[in-house]
Parts: structure tokens; C-alpha cells; sequence
DNA sequence: GTGAAAGCGCTAACAG
DNA sequence: CTGTTAGCGCTTTCAC
């Protein structure tokens, strides 16, 4: 860093604004810190010499005094997609009023990425770290309990760390089972590759689930995971469309395609529309995430509605409990929602059979 | 911070690695740092020493130590919006490959917030701050300048601080101008407040020079800068468009609406379709950044691109420098684009005498 | 209530 | 090429 002077040029720190004060720098220290019962005149010296020579406190020097660095790490997948935009958005927000300040790194989806950001995190002796998103880390992971760093998982479950994750088995179970009984008999599943998030897995295995107790045999069951699905997620989907899910006349395969994510699923649709085919009524396509736009688009979308925002406030707030010495496990699980909109035709009776009808509703589980 | 320790619960400074390696803690700092020709041998006891304590350096007395931090303070408005997330993703992606850590602060809009959080950036002695989007904060400029911190401003000039900004007057300006050489002679800007950031004063200062230029009278001039368009946009838009632009039978009054946002446009698309008022041959909806669901929303949204990732990478580009020693003021201007697409009609070739066809291009003034 | 002094972990002179 | 030493700015005993 530059050097911090005054105007006049010389350099401040907490000796000079004791020397201005006329006291020594430990009475400084302590009226900073609110650490002795200091006069009020005294005190008021103090800060009027601080006021007159601008001094900040050095955060390095007094974090290597006090070994602790108010300090979070986050690291997250995709900072530019919404899901993780807002998600860092409410952390950043909830951190604050504690006087914690995040430090925050995009892996892009690549662990190695990942491998470095850890150890940059670890240099600046972050107090936590918050992944959100990601998988197949172990590595990573378990690394990091070397260095005896707290470590809280957000929209993922290792079964080894405090977690705060959505039902997303659960949900995708109960969507099939809607979708089924309203009449769609042919399903696909499309998306990323499973390993890239742990949660993939989860909502696959819903998918998996929902067809097998609904008697879907396994030549009505499509699944798509593919990079092409991950980068570029909505010109992807967009360009893929017609050759993965329509037959050689240009009519869709399947009755109706799960995404692992609106963008992909908007690109469907949009692919959809300009050759002909009809949505809803040819072909349902459900999203995931149920970002801002989602409700708007032509024709609205459905989608599975997570909430980000409680997503990055658990995510700090349990991070923060763990660090303050409470280290019993913990598991947070946060409910979506089905947004049933304008992609697909599900009775809101037959849907409301199968969904809890609280929104929001948190589980804790100790 | 937690006291890092090795398995085996020791500390681990640089002078348990020196006597692990049996050496002195400067050779290992050398080692560390590259800062003197070690012998390979030595150096190779070193690592290995590092590697078995599970050594990591402590940033916060290294950066006591060199006087420098290797951290960058980026101070934002929204992250939440895909504007700024895109902008800091390719900030986060630029500085890390020069080893700089981002500190990134999101303001949300509130000066009161960029106070206190410049405050703690200069506690923690970033090497410099990115400002992007914003305004109406000179004092807090001018209070940073006391302390001799670096500040480049994106997608902003204040004509004090280097700067990367978009060419957002002359843009609209010309806007306009196809437009009504299109054949639209009721002009609407919507958007926020002005002050609430510096672009959006020229943005309307080009709408107003447009207007002119055309000679359009005042009684066809419609401006409505509310507070109701900067929260919850989309949705703050789609409940006010009827009551703002439409007159007692619910008939758009003006011909076309500039929007500040893509999402206030889309909000509005979307009230308009639904109470009747075809799009774009009742009326025509501009929107402002290109977000990348606009392409794909119906109709295909007209709007105006900017390069996100450019501001970003400019942005640190440019504080970078002058963190290096370069203080001459520069200023760069990023182009944007009209995006010509279905909510508007704007003939091809009236746009194209209207605008620059190198897209993307920059400018450099010294 | 205030002051003196030690030391957090590291780097940078400088001497050897 | 390696070792000794001082000190970055702050907090924190511990005397007074």
C-alpha cells in the first residue's frame, strides 16, 4: 500500500496521534477499541486528534496483534448468472452489520480456480469459508481441515460440513409426480453434467425417482447432460434444441423437458417456438431457479423457485455460528417452490396435492 | 483468526519452518519470495519443510511489513443486477492474474453505505478503489484524495478521476434521431431519479439534444424519472406502465419509451401485451444494457448493448496503472451498440447512417 | 485511569 | 549465498 499520510505528508499512525493528543498510544488503542475506561476529556483529545490528522487504523497490524481478521471467504461458481449475483448480494448485506467483510472469488465452475483461492483465502487467515455451489472437492475440502478453517456449504451436502441446502430430491419427486398425472407420459431430463454440482445429482435422483414410482418405462426417459448445456447456457440450449429433442420430422420427442436451469430452459422455449412447435401444448419445459425475468418471459415460465437471498443469509449466518466457537454440526434445508406457470399445463389441484403449501418454510436439523 | 496450526497443534511461523529446514527465517522468506539466489539444495529442504508443516504465510504480517497489500476495493451499486455482476466478474478474472485479491462492496444504491465502506477498505489499505455506477458523491471522492488512494470510476466521469464510461450521450442522441427519421414523433424516457447515477444525466442529456435536433415540440416530450422504476424494476414497472403512459381508454400517449434498464423496458413489454396494446406497432419499448435474456424475450427486446466485461476489465486495467505509478489521468470510452431487434421499428438502413458499425471499438483520451 | 514495553509474523538491510 | 537484526503498527499485559 501507499504509505497513509496527512496533508502535510507525514505519515500517521497511532503514535503520532498520541503524540498530538498528548497522551501515549495505548490510550489511543484503548479509546479505539472501547478496551479501558478512558476520560471523557481524555477521550475527546483523542478523537479530535484522529479527526485532525486523518488517521485509520492499519487492519494488518492489528489483525496480526489480535490474530483475527473479521474476515470471510466465499467462494462461488458463477458470479454473473443470478442465482450466486444475489445470493453474494444478501451475504454481503448480512455480513456488514456484524463488521465482517467477505472476500469473494469465482471459481467458474473449475476447481483448480478453486485449489487457489483457497490458499489465497488462507494467507489473509479468512475466519471461514463459504462455498457455494460446486462438487467433487473433496480434495479441496478436506484440505482445508488442516488448517482448521470453518467451512460452510451453500445449495450442496457433503454429508461432513454445516450445509444449508434446498430439498431439491424432494421437489423434483413431487413435480414428476404432478407432470405424470396430468398427462405427460415421455420426459427429459436436461442439463450440465452431474459432477459439476453436487445438487445435480439430488434433483437427478428426484427425476429418477419420480419416473420409477410412476411406472415411466425406460424408453419414454430422455437425459441430456452435456457441456453444451453449461457454457453459454441459454445460446447453447438455444442451438442444441433441435437436434436433441425433436424426431426427423421436427416434432419433439419428449412431452415435456426438465432443465437443471431457466436460462436453458428459456432457450428451449425460445428454440421451440421458432420451429413450429407449440409450448405448452406440444411440448412442456420446466426451469430451475426462477430468476427475476422468468415470470415475464413469453410465455411465462415454470420453474422451480429457490430463494436466493435466504440461500447466502443462512449460508453467513451459519458460518458466523461456527466460527463463534459453536461447532456442532448443522443442516439448514430451504423449500422451493414450483412456479406453475405458462410452459407446461399442470392443474394447480393436481400440483397442490403434492406441494407443501408453505413457501419459504425452513428445516432445521440438528 | 483462528491460530493456524499443523496436525500436530504447533503454530507454524516462518521459524519453525526455518528450524524444520535447519535454516534462518530470512533464507526461507527469500525462498519464498524469490528475493535472493538460494542454492537448489537449500531451496529444496525449504519446500519440503513448507510442504510437511503445512506452511501458509501470513498476508497480514507480510503486508505490514512491505507496506502493500495486493488488495483492490471495488465498490458497486447492485450486484444483484446482471450490469454490475458481469462487470465484477471480469474484474474478479483480471486481477487474479496479477495476484490482486477484490474486495467488492455492493452499495445498493446508498451513499450512506459507500461511506462506511470506504472506510473499511481504507483500513484494510487497498491499493486502490473502483467505483462503478453511481454519483453524487464528491465528498466522499474528495475525502478518499486525503488519503492518497487511487480511484478509477467505471461506467462514470466526474472529470477529476480516470475513468472508463460508455459514449451513453451520444448513443441516445442518435437513437433518437432513427427513430424519428422511423417515423416516431412521441418521445417517452423512463427511468430512475437522475442523480441517483452520473450516466443516466447523459443519457437524457442525449435524449434532449436528439429531441431538438428533430425539432420535436415539448407537448410530445414525456420524461418520468421515479423511484418506483429503481426498486424491484421489472415488477415496479409492469405495475406503473398503465397509469404512466396510457391515457384515459388505455391507449399508449407516446409513441415510443426509452428505458433506462432492460428490465423496466421488459416490465413494461410485458403490462402493455397484457392490456392490449400491441408491441412494437402501437408502440415502441427501448431497453438499456442488453442483459442476455433480451434477445430471447418476446418480442426480441430493442435495446442498448454495453460491453460489461470490457468496463470490467478496463476498470481494473486502468487502476492497475495508476496503482503502478502511471497518474497521468486517462479516460477511456466504450462504445455501445443499439440493439435493433422486434419491440421497436427502426428500418436497418436509418439505423445504420446513424451508427458507428465498428462495434466494441475504444477510445483513448489522454 | 494512564504509561512502558513486549511481541504478533514477516521482510529487508546489511554483514559475514 | 546465508545469517543477524531491526522494525512495520498495533494491542495487551502489567506496573504505576
Amino acid at each position: 500500500m501507499k504509505e497513509i499520510k496527512n496533508s502535510s505528508g507525514a505519515k500517521v499512525t497511532i503514535v503520532e496521534v498520541a503524540k498530538y493528543a498528548g497522551v501515549v498510544p495505548s490510550t489511543v488503542s484503548h479509546v479505539l477499541n472501547g478496551t479501558a475506561q478512558i476520560t471523557d476529556e481524555t477521550k475527546a483529545k483523542v478523537l479530535r486528534a484522529i479527526e485532525a490528522l486523518h488517521y485509520t487504523p492499519n487492519a494488518s497490524a492489528r489483525n496480526l496483534r489480535q490474530k483475527r481478521t473479521r474476515l470471510i471467504g466465499v467462494i462461488l461458481q458463477d458470479i454473473s448468472s443470478e442465482f450466486y449475483a444475489k445470493c453474494t448480494a444478501s451475504m454481503l448485506k448480512e455480513a456488514v452489520k456484524d463488521n465482517y467483510a467477505l472476500m469473494v472469488m469465482d471459481a467458474c465452475f473449475d476447481n483448480n480456480n478453486v485449489r487457489a483461492q483457497v490458499s489465497a483465502l488462507i494467507e489473509r487467515r479468512v475466519e471461514g469459508i463459504v462455498f457455494v455451489g460446486g462438487g467433487n472437492d473433496e480434495d479441496i475440502l478436506q484440505e482445508i481441515e488442516k488448517y482448521n478453517i470453518p467451512v460452510v456449504l451453500g445449495d450442496r451436502n457433503d454429508g461432513k460440513h454445516p450445509c444449508v441446502e434446498f430439498n431439491n430430491e424432494e421437489t423434483v419427486y413431487h413435480l414428476i409426480c404432478a407432470l405424470y398425472e396430468s398427462g405427460y407420459r415421455k420426459f427429459a431430463y436436461a442439463g450440465e453434467p452431474l459432477d459439476i454440482q453436487e445438487n445435480l445429482k439430488y434433483r437427478y435422483q428426484g427425476f429418477v425417482k419420480g419416473l420409477d414410482a410412476c411406472g415411466v418405462p425406460e424408453r419414454d426417459r430422455i437425459h441430456v447432460m452435456t457441456k453444451d448445456l453449461h457454457i453459454d447456457k441459454i445460446d447453447g440450449a438455444y442451438a442444441a434444441f433441435m437436434k436433441l429433442f425433436t424426431d426427423e420430422k421436427g416434432r419433439p420427442v419428449p412431452d415435456v423437458i426438465l432443465t437443471s436451469n431457466d436460462l436453458i430452459a428459456q432457450g428451449f422455449v425460445a428454440a421451440a417456438l421458432s420451429n413450429g412447435i407449440k409450448v405448452p401444448e406440444e411440448l412442456g419445459i420446466v426451469g430451475f431457479d426462477d430468476i427475476s425475468i422468468s415470470k415475464f418471459f413469453q410465455p411465462p415460465l415454470t420453474t422451480i423457485c429457490q430463494d436466493k437471498d435466504e440461500l447466502g443469509i443462512y449460508c453467513y449466518r451459519l458460518l458466523k455460528k461456527v466460527i463463534e466457537g459453536n461447532r456442532e454440526q448443522e443442516h439448514v434445508i430451504l423449500k422451493q417452490k414450483i412456479q406453475n406457470r405458462k410452459t407446461t399445463r399442470i392443474p394447480e389441484d393436481i400440483l397442490s396435492r403434492y406441494i407443501d403449501k408453505e413457501p419459504g418454510q425452513k428445516g432445521q436439523v440438528g
